[in-house]
DNA sequence: GTTAGCACTCGCGGATCGAGACTGCCAAAA
DNA sequence: TTTTGGCAGTCTCGATCCGCGAGTGCTAAC
């Protein structure tokens, strides 16, 4: 890691300018056109000399002798640290993101589909969505339902009407109007609890309560194991965008993409790590720890289902993007996902 | 359409020699090539003449004057039609085939997620799963769960232990008592039909049952509506399978390719067309009436959860493949899902 | 510190060229 | 009538070369 250099204020302009042409035009940017848009007092021959100082420091780079500037990844991060300005989406945007959002199917996993859609839509890249964490979630009710005479259909409603369920299989064979009973029995015990805390109850039932005993194991699996194989699962949407972009035009960097985007396991482990309430985060290039994503960046943030209920949510697109308005629109798309989510049972 | 021209048992074999051969190389076919690798009793000068008149015929093309043959869409067909001999999956695909289901989650959705994921791996292919069709699926259990004093989530078990899920509205406050009995009324009204015969019985609910009249209402939009929107959603695994394929390294295919992936609908309606009990089907590059398949072929078949209760599976990838083994392998992941899909609930 | 001038470097696109791969055709052989 | 050997012709592909244009770094003057 190079020593944060500082710059003074006529570099952190051109660094500026360069990093938004280059976002724009995708062509090196050179002394000339810099003077020319966007320092008319200075000549090129000034402007060149700067340029020189901000490769030796890192900021920039010559994709090759006679060409023009490119941004490295640490002048990506000076610009979205320092110079970066706030952005909002357009009407145009926000009026799209609304209207999608209402035509929303009413449940989690349809909202959560209709915001990858949406997210990649309006940004153009590739958009990532984990479901909810759960394990600190609290039950609201529980219910079983008899499929075959030994199997049972575990159904369980988290906070913010989360639904999940699961399939135990019993050793004996046992009738809709016992399990009734038996979910009656549960819906009082276990209301308001989370997993753990209903884990560490489990000793409390008597052994000859096995079969219920079986049942609250196969509760807390539905809810931990959820957490640990369906986070797991993350949603996205608009590889179709990214092939737009010129810079995968080489299909090499493609497949390593498309392997982590299909195989999810490592994704899942980034995108586990974004902080709440952090706004959003940004990470360009080289700094992420995948080989797959050395040249894109991830814009992510979070959203709130409930209290103790949320997921992250973000795109993964080239490093050459225009984040002002990347994050403007990741922000909109994780507030209208947390509104409408926050909404569902009501 | 070109009229089948009958071909003579010569042109047969040189013909099938062609796709075999190119299959395996992804490079043009020559006639000395042919007459060293398949016909050693043949002279070049000969086959020669036999291409020409394949050609003529529209089995073959050239590329280029002085390249090889490569088959034709008609060529193909011609083939999987009548040249293309039975193949089974070896040992080491079943055995992966027979693994990777063992740790497959117990839930419809589940499987059918890892079948697209196991298809994709064993067919190196993009591989493609429909939920399965349960309109005229009869109704196995009902219940109703309270989640907000007006809002109330009805849980619908079909045939095959398909568990659906959706939240209706109420006018007035419902408290769980209530629902459960509703549930229990519905339940020996319901149990046994299906969507269409449900719908016909509305009528003989009196005015003053409103509340009732509108659950099943719900009940209904719930499995049709289901059809129509979530039939629509296909599963799909392995674009970086695809990436692979030389065919695929200009960018310009993929994209519609991706699109037609990503947005679904319309796949959705040509995997529907898929018949029941045919084996498997194969469509053949611009035999597909999307122009985004145009260089693509389909192997398609249908898979079976119940009697009443199916779903198209299947694998998309470019025209030449060796379509032997992508049928016997499609074939083997269908009967494998059918298979767990089937004791599901035991 | 800034600027004009200038020589220099380098990538890109077009043109050229030779090698190699196959064909089509023809005349002779089976 | 079918098959075959021979041969000229066609076309792609890769390598090489070349000139243009863009942009730089350096130096000396302002």
């Amino acid at each position: 890691m190079l020593e944060p250099t500082p710059l003074d204020e006529r570099k952190q302009q051109i660094l500026k300018a360069v990093v938004s042409d280059y976002t724009v035009t995708g062509m090196p940017v050179g002394s000339q056109v810099l003077a020319a848009k966007y320092f008319i007092a200075l000549s090129s021959a000034t402007i060149r000399n700067e340029l020189a100082d901000l490769v030796g420091t890192g900021y920039l780079q010559q994709p090759h002798t006679s060409a023009g500037r490119i941004p490295t990844d640490r002048g990506y991060r000076y610009f979205v640290d320092f110079l970066m300005e706030a952005e909002a989406a357009s009407p145009t945007i926000r009026r799209t993101v609304k209207q999608e959002f209402e035509s929303a199917p009413r449940s989690v996993d349809g909202i959560l589909e209709k915001a990858a859609m949406v997210l990649s839509l309006v940004t153009e890249n590739v958009s990532l969505v984990t479901a909810p964490e759960v394990s600190e979630s609290r039950i609201k009710h529980i219910d079983l339902v008899s499929l075959e005479p030994q199997s049972v259909l575990i159904i369980l409603v988290l906070e913010g009407n989360l639904i999940k369920q699961q399939v135990v299989h019993l050793e004996r064979a046992t009738i809709q109007e016992d399990l009734s009973r038996m979910a009656a029995m549960l819906n009082q015990k276990v209301k308001g609890q989370t997993a753990d805390e209903l884990s560490g109850r489990l000793d409390q039932l008597g052994p000859d309560r096995a079969e219920q005993r079986r049942i609250i194991e196969r509760l807390i699996d539905s809810i931990t194991t959820h957490q640990a194989q369906r986070q797991t699962v993350v949603l996205h949407d608009g590889v179709r965008n990214l092939l737009r972009h010129p810079e995968f035009v080489e299909v090499g960097r493609l497949e390593e993409l498309m392997e982590l985007l299909e195989q999810g396991a490592q994704l899942a482990s980034i995108l586990q790590q974004v902080e709440f309430d952090k706004d959003v985060e940004i990470v360009i290039g080289r700094e992420n720890t995948s080989s797959g994503l050395r040249e894109c960046s991830l814009v992510l943030t979070t959203y709130k289902m409930a209290d103790r209920v949320r997921g992250t949510i973000g795109v993964i697109g080239p490093t050459r993007m225009h984040y002002g308005q990347v994050v403007a629109r990741v922000r909109l798309v994780s507030h209208a996902t947390s509104e409408v989510l926050a909404h569902l049972g009501n």
